[in-house]
DNA sequence: TCTGGGGTCCTAGGACCC
DNA sequence: TCTGGGGTCCTAGGACCC
């Protein structure tokens, strides 16, 4: 049988700022940028009390809590902190699969058929570890399978270790409400509790399989087999690898101003590109989000004919997507996607499938957009745009392909 | 004065090919 | 005599997670 460890880190974004904040320790804390429509990513377990939970938003926690402390966000410490909490749990395992920046799951089976230790001594283990290098504290769910650990490692916080095992399915998780299981949102448990599925016992019990399909489509197999206890998912040590690359941003104030609005497209470009290149990722496909209201979203998207990450063309693109759809009522948010993103070396993989020298369909060359950038900066109005990224779209950059005889 | 931003995955419909 | 069906790719939207 298999030995899965779910480990998360607790309020982790709150305690990262303590770790470097000392002074913060103690205080009702919440991390979120500080504008008027903002809203908690992590609140501090002394906020906690006051009732204030993430996803909160910011004037709802102060109207809580009226000394609340806000602490801007800081990304690149969360990650850094993240990368070296996943070497910390990868010394006591390989199999590590990074499910979000503060959880994972290990399978820790090879590591018990080696060294004869108790399950819970060793998740001891690690959790000191990680408090004595990091200052982070961690919950551990220890469990035969995935879905059974994950579901463990929620039960007892901070700082709690809680094991599943099959004789504990009856007891532990079927008195559980079906909204705390993994994959039922907010929409799904209306449908489910008007089947009178209130807990996940009535779900691993429910007598009429064919009436639970429709509600969980393709998946609808595997929640019936976790809501037994049952989940066949392996770990992916291996995956981890980017889908796409996004930035979006909330106005302060709906606007319908298209002077601003594409300078927010200038922001977010240059954001995407940036984040993109850091982690050597390209793309052909760019897409837009303009959400008019919380309910009344668009999303464009184009495939261009070459990789890019570079930050012109994707705002070229990005403006011509606007221009596309955009009907001139006020918008509340935009953003900027690049999707199906792949690795440099991935592009090159694909081009030395073919026999002969390519076109290289990956424009990295700065001097090619640089007059492009002069046009767009200099002049937005429609025509020059859409000229100016046909150009870019348009053009084809040759580079140097040596062919790999071996 | 009033609910973010980073993502992943699934679905359904249309275009197109054979 | 009177318009298939399977497969694939693309797009837009939506549910969900942290």
């Amino acid at each position: 049988m298999q030995i899965i460890f779910h480990i998360d880190l607790n309020a982790f974004f709150a305690s990262a700022e303590i770790s470097i904040h000392p002074e913060l320790k103690g205080k009702p804390i919440v991390i979120c940028r500080q504008s008027k429509r903002s809203i908690i990513t992590t609140a501090s377990y002394e906020a906690r009390k006051y009732g204030i939970h993430s996803a909160m938003p910011l004037f709802q926690a102060k109207e809580l809590c009226s000394h609340l402390v806000t602490v801007e966000p800081h990304f690149e410490l969360y990650k850094a902190l993240s990368q070296s909490f996943f070497e910390i749990i990868a010394t006591f395992s390989p199999y590590l699969e990074v499910a979000s920046i503060d959880e994972c799951y290990v399978d820790m089976t090879e590591y018990f058929q080696k060294n004869k230790a108790n399950p819970q001594d060793v998740a001891k283990t690690i959790q000191d570890k990680v408090y004595d290098t990091l200052s982070l504290q961690c919950s551990i769910g220890i469990a035969p399978n995935k879905f059974l650990a994950k579901m463990a490692s929620d039960m007892k916080k901070p700082m709690g270790i809680t094991i599943i095992t099959n004789k504990d399915i009856k007891t532990k998780l079927w008195p559980l409400s079906i909204k705390d299981m993994i994959g039922v949102g907010k929409k799904t448990q209306p449908k489910l509790i008007e089947l009178g599925i209130e807990t996940i016992g009535d779900l691993a019990n429910y007598h009429n399989y064919e009436k639970i399909k429709p509600i969980f489509g393709k998946n609808a197999l595997i929640f019936y087999q976790r809501a037994n206890g049952k989940d066949f998912s392996k770990i992916n040590y291996s995956k981890n690898e980017l889908k796409s690359v996004g930035n979006s941003t909330t106005f302060e104030t709906d606007s319908n101003d298209e002077q601003f609005i594409r300078k927010k497209f200038r922001d977010l470009s240059r954001e995407v590109s940036q984040r993109a290149k850091k982690r050597e990722l390209i793309s052909n496909s760019i897409s837009i989000t303009l959400k008019y209201t919380r309910e009344k979203s668009r999303t464009k998207q184009i495939i261009i004919e070459h990789y890019t990450n570079e930050e012109e063309i994707i705002f070229a693109t990005a403006l011509l997507l606007f221009e596309n759809i955009y009907n001139g009522e006020k918008l509340r948010l935009v953003g900027v996607s690049l999707n199906n993103v792949i690795h440099y070396k991935e592009l090159n993989q694909q081009i030395s499938l073919f026999e002969h020298v390519q076109d290289n369909y990956y424009i990295s060359q700065k001097d090619k957009t640089d007059q492009i950038i002069e046009e767009l900066n200099s002049s937005l109005d429609d025509i020059h745009l859409i000229k100016a990224s046909s150009l870019i779209h348009k053009e084809k950059i040759q580079k140097k392909y040596i062919k790999n005889d071996e």
